[in-house]
DNA sequence: CATTTTGGTAAGTAACCACTCACTCACCGA
DNA sequence: TCGGTGAGTGAGTGGTTACTTACCAAAATG
């Protein structure tokens, strides 16, 4: 039934060139957005024929509702942090996210497919957020209420703070890889600033100096 | 020479289509992209045929330069900030920028615009980033470094930092207008939040209590 | 009033788009 | 060896796009 090729053909499996098809379909969509990329290059770009692509997808927007379906998760990330959540490590758990988003950000092109798609309104790209995002947020905004209740992080709207650090952070790829801002500081010493910034923004001062006016008037 | 119309009449004058013609490719842009809007749309909204956009636009990508040259500019904003930012007074310089970028939110579309530019990679969005944002940065990297020599702010890179609390704003913006994230708190209150997470991220800390270990292990 | 200028358009055109069709060919099981 | 199946394609299709052309009429000008 499953066809095992065993030598080197001239063509490919069904599955391969499907693979080599979103491939194809997704580097060109985060290069120019839906609207710009046809279904030629895209063909082109996979090494096929147009007509292929038809055989595999019935349309344009199915081939790209399957890269998104294709595209990762935070589960990985989530596990690591969780340890260091664990032991209470604040430090380390916000430069855990921090670097995985600024050092070795992910995927390059994902930020821009998700803006992409985000900006164009497909429907997919609701379920996108929805699925992938949110329960980061709220994974992160969850750590944050914790600590607070723990008395460790002033009282703040955890949701809020959460959104304020990726922020920082969303912004910092967003000036790079969208706008070619170039980097003037190392990763190591841009996620340190970022992080530090933001705990000692949230961690509560210590009590007896409560309020310190730097400027009279 | 100016044509002076003192009753009304049938048709506009030059600069009266033209503008209304911007007007009408704008919101357009800002909704499809360059690429999602046609020039029979265009052409529609702003009431008039499509020959006579072309009239006053050789091509759809004049008419897009026309858009970006156009749009707002921050000095009316920075002015308002250069008071408080005689007085040293960071609270006000941080909480006017935050609202003016989430209370009235500048133009809604404005986001859309720009980041819909960056992404189909025009050469006029470079023009437009460098032009109207690098000097927002740098007008308050340059605030922070004064704050920085004063002993009033921790050593911190100021460019990164004034790129974190913009970050936090654009972001909450990236959340609400283009990803639909409903508000769950008033800009009042979200503006407050962001700007004491900032500021107390910035501030030096009372002499003395340099180091408080809030969790042993 | 005649004439020039300017605002305005209907009706194109060539190129390009997503998508289809009729067809060939490689591979495999029997 | 041979027929069936799925991989693969060249050459379209109708519709849409950015952009043109040829022409018209309302003002402005004198």
């Amino acid at each position: 039934m499953i066809p095992r090729r065993r030598t080197k053909s001239l063509r490919s499996s069904g599955q391969e060139r499907q693979a080599s098809i979103i491939t194809a379909a997704a580097s060109l969509f985060a290069a120019k957005g839906f609207q710009g990329m046809t279904t030629r290059e895209i063909a082109k770009t996979a090494g096929t024929s147009e007509a292929l692509v038809f055989k595999h997808f019935p349309t344009k927007r199915a081939l790209y509702a399957a890269i998104l379906a294709e595209k990762a998760s935070f589960s990985e990330l989530l596990a690591t942090v969780e340890e260091s959540a664990r032991k209470r490590d604040d430090m380390r758990v916000f430069a855990m996210i921090a670097g995985y988003r600024i050092r070795r950000a992910t995927d390059p092109t994902m930020l821009r497919l998700l803006l992409f798609s985000a900006l164009e309104g497909h429907e997919i790209s609701d379920m996108f957020f929805q699925n992938q995002h949110r329960i980061f947020y709220d994974y992160l905004a969850g750590y944050i209420e914790r600590r607070i209740c723990e008395g460790a992080f002033r009282n703040v709207d955890p949701l809020l703070a959460a959104r304020a650090f990726i922020g920082m952070l969303v912004h910092h790829r967003l000036l790079h890889e969208i706008f070619g801002v170039p980097a003037h500081r190392s990763p190591e010493d841009t996620v340190d600033t970022y992080v530090t910034l933001f705990l000692e923004g949230l961690r509560v001062r210590p009590s007896g100096a409560k309020e310190q006016r730097l400027t009279p008037g």
